[in-house]
DNA sequence: GTCTATATAACGATAGAC
DNA sequence: GTCTATCGTTATATAGAC
């Protein structure tokens, strides 16, 4: 693929055009028509630049999935402890959100649709994958101590994919609210809860 | 309406065919062909008793949505402590999950876009009011001691919102995992996070 | 309450001119 | 790279027979 320094190909444009309208109205529900229109070209003419719509959000979701888990795989690398490295990922992950909405939207409304074809079977495989960077990360808070030992790890799991990525529902960035206070607020709620802290013995 | 002494009627158990596609596939992705097929007739047969596919999501939706609102006036209108309440609202939350995740489902999928037109103008009255029930609960609570002083509301409103409807993504009720268990590990992470404790001071 | 048959519209996709 | 024109399919919904 040839980027033209910095400005997006014909292709990207088109990619992005139908990205924010698979987030925004779901991928069934957005027409070739729909893509075109916001386009200012007519629908017959996309089919220059792709074979079929499933290919626009196949290439969509890929090159997103691509650079998220090059991001996962460096804190796996790291030499951090394991609270600073579970920390990380829920960073990186609202930073996902952050610079790439429209896409985690798409993998959050469409991807169970989508991998209902063999097209589509990399999407499981890549929830396996984040699966298992995050149960690494979970248990190793557990063993260094950083977490608490009765915790049932795959339910904390489960709690912390789905809290973090359905924060794209209403995450809006700002000035004031930027994705690092976003992931900061979220992880003293994950890590210390919101109740009023009582010393750990009795009252 | 008539109900047969807890027989369904044809209406109600075609509706519960509807809701069970609707919540497997998204609404869009549901034709009345699906639905008939599924319920062994034709689709033409389905319009004797809807005036359309628009119509049977709208009944489905609307019906929980009372069910679900009554539950939570019951909690508005209790004399409970805050934090009482505030654990009565997750776990009626968690419950109705528990015995109507279709309608979950659909709501957490297909809400924003049904809301787009005038019949589904409730969907967004609803979110309102169930916004009100948590943010009273939540000021309750700051105000009473329960909850930390310094929490931000607003961004608590929407992470105990998204991360309890979200579980319907993955929940499936089994005898060991019951909704009440599902609920109060919620709780306990919600409440008191998932750092291992240490005494508030100094450890 | 269901079936047969069909109207009507919208959809994804194609072929060839420009 | 886009437009014109359109094919073939699928969708929601309707009308009347049984």
């Amino acid at each position: 693929m040839v980027t033209t320094g910095g400005l997006a190909t014909r292709r990207e444009e088109l990619l992005a055009i139908a990205a924010r309208l698979f987030a925004e109205k779901g991928f069934k529900n957005t027409t070739v028509r729909d893509i075109a229109e916001a386009a200012g070209i007519l629908s017959g003419s996309l089919y220059h630049h792709f074979d079929s719509k499933e290919s626009m959000v196949d290439e969509i979701l890929s090159t997103f999935q691509a650079e998220l888990f090059g991001r996962y795989d460096e804190i796996l690398a790291s030499k951090d402890n394991a609270r600073t490295r579970l920390e990380a990922a829920v960073r990186v992950s609202f930073e996902a959100i952050d610079r790439h909405p429209h896409e985690v939207a798409i993998f959050q409304n469409d991807a169970d649709y989508l991998g209902g074809f063999e097209r589509f079977a990399y999407l499981a495989e890549r929830n396996e994958q984040s699966r298992n960077v995050w149960m690494t990360l979970l248990r190793q808070g557990v063993r260094s101590g950083d977490l608490r030992k009765e915790l049932d790890i795959n339910l904390t799991y489960r709690f912390i994919r789905d809290t973090v990525w359905v924060a794209v529902r209403w995450y809006r960035p700002t000035k004031k609210l930027t994705h690092t206070d976003i992931a900061n607020q979220y992880l003293q709620i994950l890590l210390d809860g919101i109740a009023r802290p009582t010393s750990p013995a009795k009252p």
